[in-house]
RNA sequence: GCCGGUAUAGUUCAAUGGUAGAACAGUGCACUCAUAAAGCACAAAAAAUGGUUCAAUUCCAUUUACCGGCACCA
């Protein structure tokens, strides 16, 4: 029975260039997720990525390239998907596009309710605009109010109107939710250092910008002259991908919403809403979406869960300069989905940083894919193919899986240590691969029959499980495997060739 | 600069106030069901200094190195 429901969401990547290995993390990681808690059977999942499609740097991107914005970002969208149908994200997502009408008018509404409630104003706003840039810079981008990429002219400050978020009226309440919510930020040192940063004070900030400016974004409610700066329109995503405000509750009571499917109550609401996000983007999930949605009157998130950064060899910053970048498409095509998802899964760690290297790649896939979980299915199915007929369904009364995963593995799914569930199947392989070793049923068989079957019969008994065990991390493997245990074959080629 | 973290075999990680475990890589043995695979065995480690203690890799301090956070970057 599906009783509960189960939310998860990526962060939305910015189209304006291909996704790199850290989004495939991301995406993969919250994928394997979705399908864990989907192959449990206790609950209705609703899973939620898409892209970010606002701000400067795509507008700038599209002129660049001489191609009207509308369908540089529509292209990009295209991209997109087909990125992550070669990551093998599930078909069953939900993409939002933050170009898409329902999630402007969402946001816009979000924008009118956080006004309504006092916690915007418009102020004067200082910008520091580098004329060699011909753009605005950040403070940490700037050495003595001058442009690291223009020493010695000073940055000039321009004035102008703009919207703020009273971030700073939160600082309390966020405190007392962290305490009240131990696990909120998983890992734990990364809500460490949100708490801190948080305690040490919160400055209003700046939500928007000068449509004459910034011209690719959505318009503020009642002042077309603003837009909404990127990030607060793209946040919304994660509740507007839900149909919010339309399906809310407390709104249809206002008569805006209406619809029966409910689906924010139901998996926002009621549900608990879980984020995936990479280290940089703790702050924005864990503290000022949490405040925005604070100021707008809506339940916070239930969980963020935040993943650490794919490196070069030694641990530097992967980087066109240093050549060290590897691309995720590349990966997929030399040696297939599963074994992208096999590395990310389980050689990278759960919540530090990484180190991908085609060498650590290739050494991970020989051990583990090659050696390991294709060579066990081939001398296991070899053997069950020659000696079992008909195959283990027609001996055994299993019925294809309804039987529970073991708790071990699923405790780990639900802590998140993706890299620690995998370990405990691939301490399975091992074993199975000592038992067959030790039990030798290729020299039993020709002694004695029927112990020689009773033995292969286990052991493809103990492969199904791992194939079970598959479904969530590597569900092309899963398909294969399980096809091949019903069939009783053996693979007709490697599962997984050998790269020398 | 301030705050926090880390420092264990060639590599990636683990446990522990009292003989430091594993995986991958390496070397050897041996098996044949299998993708020259798996199995067994061997070799291999606690940044530096000081302190607490009968005893420290483990606790404390200092030093060194590296990492992260220190807001309008998505």
């Amino acid at each position: 029975m599906k009783t509960k429901s189960f939310y998860i969401t990526t962060t939305l990547p910015y189209v304006n260039a291909p996704l790199h290995m850290g989004h495939a993390l991301e995406l993969i990681r919250a994928d394997a997720i979705a399908r864990y808690k989907k192959l449990t059977g206790e609950y209705e999942v609703y899973f939620n990525t898409g892209t970010d499609e606002h701000g400067i740097k795509i507008y700038g991107k599209a002129q660049e390239k001489g191609i009207e914005i509308q369908n540089f970002v529509d292209e990009a969208f295209e991209t997109f998907k087909k990125q992550l149908k070669m990551f093998g994200i599930t078909e069953e997502a939900h993409f939002i596009r933050t170009t898409d009408k329902h999630h402007i008018e969402s946001a816009q509404y979000f924008w009118k309710l956080v006004a309504q409630n006092g916690f915007i104003y418009k102020k004067n706003y200082e910008a520091k605009y580098c004329i060699g840039c011909e753009s605005e810079k950040t403070d940490s981008e700037l050495e003595n109010d001058e442009c690291k990429e223009h020493p010695g002219t000073k940055v000039s400050i321009i004035n102008e109107e703009n919207y703020f978020f009273k971030y700073s009226a939160f600082q309390e309440k966020l405190l007392k939710f962290y305490e009240e919510h131990k696990d909120f930020v998983i890992p734990d040192f990364r809500f460490n250092e949100m708490k801190i940063f948080v305690s040490n004070g919160l400055q209003d900030f700046s939500i928007s910008r000068l449509k004459t400016k910034m011209p690719w974004g959505i318009e503020v409610p009642e002042d077309p002259e603003h837009v909404m700066y990127v990030w607060f329109d793209a946040l919304i995503n994660y509740i507007s991908t839900l149909g919010w405000p339309e399906n809310s509750s407390h709104l249809v009571e206002e008569g805006v919403g209406g619809g029966d499917e409910n689906l924010f109550t139901k998996f926002w609401v009621n549900g608990t809403p879980t984020q995936y996000c990479g280290k940089d983007n703790t702050r924005f999930q864990g503290a000022m979406w949490q405040a925005m949605l604070m100021a707008a009157g809506l339940p916070n998130s239930h969980q963020i869960v935040v993943n650490g950064f794919i490196t070069g060899e030694g641990g530097i910053r992967m980087s066109k300069t240093l050549g060290n970048v590897v691309d995720p498409r590349d990966v997929v095509s030399e040696y297939g989905v599963d074994a992208l998802r096999y590395f990310l899964l389980r050689e990278v760690s759960s919540f530090e940083d990484s180190p991908f290297t085609l060498d650590r790649f290739k050494d991970a896939y020989n051990s583990g894919l090659a050696n390991g979980l294709g060579n066990l299915a081939s001398r296991i199915l070899t053997l069950s193919e020659k000696y079992l007929t008909p195959s283990v369904f027609g001996i055994s009364p299993l019925t294809g899986g309804e039987e529970k995963l073991p708790q071990e593995f699923t405790d780990y799914l639900e802590e998140f240590d993706i890299k620690k569930a995998m370990d405990y199947i691939w301490d399975k392989i091992q074993s199975l691969d000592k038992k067959i070793q030790e039990t030798e049923p290729f020299k039993v068989i020709k002694i004695d029959e029927k112990k020689g079957k009773e033995i292969i019969e286990e052991l493809v008994l103990e492969l199904y499980q791992i194939a079970r065990m598959l479904n969530p991390v590597m569900p092309e493997t899963n398909e294969k495997l399980k096809k091949l245990i019903r069939e009783n074959k053996k693979p007709e080629k490697p599962l997984f060739l050998r790269k020398d």
